[in-house]
DNA sequence: TTAGATGCAAAGGGTTTGCAACGTC
DNA sequence: GACGTTGCAAACCCTTTGCATCTAA
């Protein structure tokens, strides 16, 4: 009566997925990626290297830069202000709060860079689907 | 010696489509603004949806949510950080600011949601960017 | 041994674009 | 009338997936 479940098994790819990415700090696209694991596995297949990228992400390993999803959704106020993604009903939602424009001033002194602004998206349970759970 | 540079025409079709995302807050995707649009204009294109939706993200009438490009790039550091996003190189830098989790509990009192962190990104120019502006 | 991982190539899905016809100024 | 805009469809591009093969445990 084993029940172990199986689970997920190391691999020589992934390790050299994820070394390469922790080796930069240029957030790198996966088709870069994919051109550096070529220099030590050159018959490695962009499928691959999608599905680690995908695995090390779910396992919290690594951080995937985009709003959530390969499309773009459109905002018909053109004033900055912040958002809310509720992760579970997916919905995107306009928050009150303020822009806090006094952190820009805080990064322009600590780095030097031209800062114009920001944007910022929040995330968790919107009302709705908090009471769900419970 | 007409100098006039042409510039952009009123159509019907942009119109509508501004509408049809000043009259909502759903941050819809092209896809359902196709839709809609094609109530008034059943034979409307997806490309001049999406034509529209770039011009007028252009002039500043509305807001296009993505991290600026249609595919992802990969942080190799799964601690939450701010990123600096340069308007001109397009680099993605790290920033040593701390993540303002207070804002979070703003926002939890305000709105009543289970709110479990946020993503950041500042825009602008990067030091080297800034230098070769001036 | 065995089920997860890979390589390959085809399929998917959102977005862009070439071109002739059309509409705005 | 000139030139920006549209509709249509094909092209693009990033990402995912089916399947036979390979391999970690």
């Amino acid at each position: 009566m084993n029940s172990t479940p199986g689970g997920i098994r190391r691999t020589k790819q992934r390790d050299v997925i994820l070394r390469i990415l922790r080796s930069t700090d240029s957030h790198p696209t996966a088709d870069w990626i994919y051109e550096q694991v070529r220099r030590e596995i050159p018959n490695i297949s962009l499928g691959t290297v999608y599905r680690n990228l995908n695995r090390l992400r779910d396992l919290g390993e690594i951080r995937e830069l985009t709003y959530g999803s390969t499309f773009s959704r459109f905002d018909g106020n053109p004033a900055n202000h912040y958002h809310f993604i509720c992760e579970k009903c997916r919905r995107v939602l306009d928050l009150p709060e303020p822009v806090h424009t006094e952190i820009d001033a805080l990064i322009a002194a600590q780095t030097g860079f031209a800062v114009k602004g920001h944007r910022a998206e929040f995330y968790g349970l919107c009302d709705d689907c908090r009471r769900d759970e419970s």
